[in-house]
RNA sequence: GGCAGAUUGCCCGAGCGGCCAAUGGGAGCGGACUGUAAAUCCGUCGACUUAUGUCUCCGAAGGUUCGAAUCCUUCAUCUGCCA
């Protein structure tokens, strides 16, 4: 396979590079005529038991790159997930081994089905548990550490906006872990690329400096953008919490509707960092969603390319059959029954005996946290069954209720859905 | 090591003996408007309950008082100033 020449350029259309090393040199590296292209690594710490959508951007990043010829070293941190990289919310719970030994297997198989295991740049799976674990403490300090100056990590943001509140000397240490897998991996694999979202810029950095220092080497970086919403924040956290890969614990229909809910100002941005879309492809949905925001044809397609990627095809077409079921006609009586129930599967379903009060279903569905809030809620107008708004806080659904051969529609608000079965 | 100040609900921040479940802002949630958007406006925002009820809560543990987030003691952490 030969190296797409075009591959810097379609990154750059995409706002893939919000920081870079020397471009130029990244750009002469990245055109390599070597069969393989560039072996490029990027990590992923298993902080959780699976990924979320911030890491979604580095393995579809992986895999343009993988598509345009180069050979991936995708590393999942069992070292570097004993330690937690420093962020600004304060010193992280360490995990045990075990943990981290079941949550390095776990991302392992979320990130696999996004690469290409075969062939002349087939990747290859690394763990810096393996170079790290027996390293002794004089060795590290002596081989690493010393290429660290105190003061530069001390200026380092992160750092900086922790020295107040507090930060150990575990977390401290982090980047140099991190410089060292890169160093790693340049010596056993000829690894000179790396890259990573922009909040680990200076990991990258740290890491390129130290093959440098250490070595003579030249290698590269770049960081990709953090998604944020139009108003600055960020994605990460919707309703029922962080945007997780793991369909146990999102499911594909509530991953689906996230996308579909996407802000008109940001579906071509969206579209361009998460879609394999072409560049006219995508021009054409911005144009049409400038044009006619109602239809939201950009966000139609987003949610559908996003949703293919992570779940299937199959999953993706489940979700928008139960979209369609749930927001579509007004009427739920009209719908099929077994549409009407595979629909409320897909949105979420718990199980209930008849004569449990509306407040209880609501709690149980996980629509609300508390019986009060559910009060509040049907004070507020916001509750719904079968979708006709409940004003009675004492309501016990009976069989009169009962749609679909045995169910019944909870929603919250206008789109938190959920289904209780009763039996 | 000494002196002074701080520690409040998801976050920021008022309160400084009873009227405090605790002002205000942000986030979140609901409603209106829409397109299952954004912006805006309104409401809501400890739990159990629905009674002008109970419980838990203002760094931790004790104490004073009829009564404390508010006063005292000890401890922990942080911030200044001095060594």
């Amino acid at each position: 396979m030969t190296v797409d020449p075009h591959l810097l350029d379609d990154l750059e259309w995409r706002g893939l590079l919000a920081h870079s090393t020397d471009l130029d040199a990244l750009r002469a590296a990245l055109s390599t005529t070597e069969p393989g292209g560039v072996r490029f690594y990027v990590g992923f710490d298993p902080t959780a038991p699976s990924l979320h959508l911030g890491n979604l951007v580095q393995i579809l990043t992986a895999r343009r790159l993988q598509q345009a010829g180069h050979t991936p070293y995708p590393l999942v941190g069992g070292a570097t997930g004993m330690i937690g990289d420093p962020r600004d919310s304060g010193e992280r719970t360490l995990n045990s081994l075990d943990t981290v030994q079941d949550w390095v297997g776990r991302v392992r198989r979320q990130i696999e089905p996004f690469l290409s295991f075969e062939g002349g740049n087939a990747a290859v799976m690394v763990n810096n548990y393996d170079w790290t674990a027996s390293l002794s403490t004089i060795d590290f300090l002596r081989d690493i550490g010393k290429h660290f100056p105190v003061n530069r990590m001390l200026a380092r943001d992160v750092v900086k906006s922790r020295l107040e509140a507090g930060i150990s000397y575990t977390e401290f240490s982090y980047i140099l872990l991190q410089s060292m897998d890169f160093l790693e991996l340049y010596r056993q694999h000829g690894v000179t690329v790396q890259f990573g979202g922009s909040d680990q810029w200076g990991n990258l950095t740290g890491g390129v400096e130290l093959i440098r220092r250490a070595e003579g080497g030249k290698a590269h970086a770049f960081a990709t953008p953090l998604i944020t919403k139009s108003d600055g924040t960020k994605y990460g956290k919707t309703e029922g919490g962080a945007l997780w890969l793991d369909p146990a614990m999102m499911s594909p229909y509530a991953f689906h509707q996230f996308w579909l809910n996407a802000e008109d100002a940001k579906v071509g941005e969206l579209l361009r960092v998460f879609t394999f879309l072409s560049r006219p492809e995508i021009d054409s949905l911005e144009a049409e969603t400038a044009e006619k925001p109602f239809l939201r044809a950009g966000q139609k397609a987003l949610a559908d390319e996003v949703t293919t990627l992570v779940h299937g095809a199959t999953e993706t077409a489940n979700a928008k059959a139960a979209a369609a079921a749930l927001f579509g006609s007004g009427d739920l009586g009209d719908l099929n029954p077994a549409t009407l129930s595979a629909a409320l599967r897909e949105a979420g379903a718990t199980r209930a005996e008849l004569g449990t009060p509306y407040v209880d279903l609501l709690v149980a569905a996980g629509l609300v946290r508390s019986k009060g809030e559910a009060r509040r809620t049907i004070t507020e107008g916001g509750a719904y069954l079968n979708n006709e708004r409940v004003t009675d806080p004492e309501l016990v659904p009976d069989g009169s209720h009962v749609v679909a051969g045995g169910w019944l529609v909870l929603r919250r608000g206008k789109r938190n859905l959920a289904g209780v079965e009763i039996g």
